[in-house]
DNA sequence: GATAATTGTTATTGAACATAGCTATCGTTG
DNA sequence: CAACGATAGCTATGTTCAATAACAATTATC
């Protein structure tokens, strides 16, 4: 059919192409080149590898990363209003509203007035909500070990201060 | 108006709620309790921080990370096919042919046809695109300097073997 | 008390990522 | 060589995440 034509339209005209002896090697092992000193791109390989492993470690509780990151600020900051916490955890007011309504649906967190402002909440967690961060924190502390087995204590110790300098790297533009 | 009793509908049944003394505080400084050991949170924070100076960096030339990474390998791999080059930075064939398409487009990327495989194509960098990444790959250098200067040359060094050793983690599980 | 700033909310958008299904081509096998 | 399955690229679609704009309620400021 005409398929074939419609597909190659995006290539376009280069059905002749190549006549500048461009090479055509195949890879099987890809060599990725100046990317290997490219900080940036390994952190991103690196955050993405533990968040996986972070993902399965917490499928079983259906908590995702962000989740626990605002529990644990809830759990750590009892009565924070809901601008705080997204603050903190670098999220966007508009976008933590629903990630706080399913936290509260969930039953794990508790919007409660704020009683000096009631324009805001006093976030905290729930009897449940702080039963579950329990489990969760447990959890949590075996997911970095497996990071320590993978590099050795020391060098995982070692990483803390320099991905915090580079994190705050910046800070003072916005 | 009724815009009230919808908007606090959300937040539900908790107006007269506070029952077990739970706290009010507001946060001025905001503890990040255990997640200041949880390297997964401090590599997404560091990288979205590296990301947002590289992003800046390149603005100029409308270059994101992905695309950076993309020509990289091309251009250290000349002729590979499209999925060879997705797989090796982790990008599903599907979503990459747009992001080839953006740089073909912009006269970057040429599609080859493959002798020996008339369904594949062999990537290469154009004229321009050669030319530009000699531009890029400088910006990248100050930019790599950049968080050099924020951390210090031996700790930066010291960076990529367990950052490498992370991303490698739990590659033979799909 | 009028005006500006804050707090939470909604709606909307764009980018990044994943899945299913399709066509064309290749490789293998009968 | 015909039939079959596997591969390469493509389209369509949906989901998640992050960013912006605009709004109502409340508070702070002058």
């Amino acid at each position: 059919m005409g398929a074939m034509a419609s597909r190659r339209s995006k290539a376009g005209d280069n059905e002749g192409a190549n006549e500048e002896g461009a090479p055509v090697r195949d890879g099987a092992a890809v060599d990725h080149g100046p990317l290997d000193r490219r900080l940036g791109y390994l952190l991103r390989r690196a955050q993405i590898a533990v968040f996986r492993d972070f993902f399965a470690a917490f499928a079983d509780h259906d908590i995702r990363p962000g989740q626990y990151s605002i529990l644990t600020v809830i759990e750590t900051n009892p009565g924070l209003k809901q601008g705080a916490v997204g603050e903190a955890l670098g999220i966007k007011r508009a976008n933590f509203v629903a990630m706080i309504d399913e936290l509260q649906t969930r039953g794990l967190v508790r919007r409660d007035p704020s009683p000096a402002d009631r324009r805001s909440y006093a976030l905290n967690l729930t009897a449940e909500g702080t039963r579950l961060m329990a489990e969760l924190h447990a959890l949590a502390e075996r997911h970095e070990q497996k990071i320590v087995d993978a590099i050795g204590l020391e060098t995982y110790r070692a990483l803390f201060a320099p991905l915090k300098a580079i994190a705050r790297m910046g800070e003072g533009e916005a």
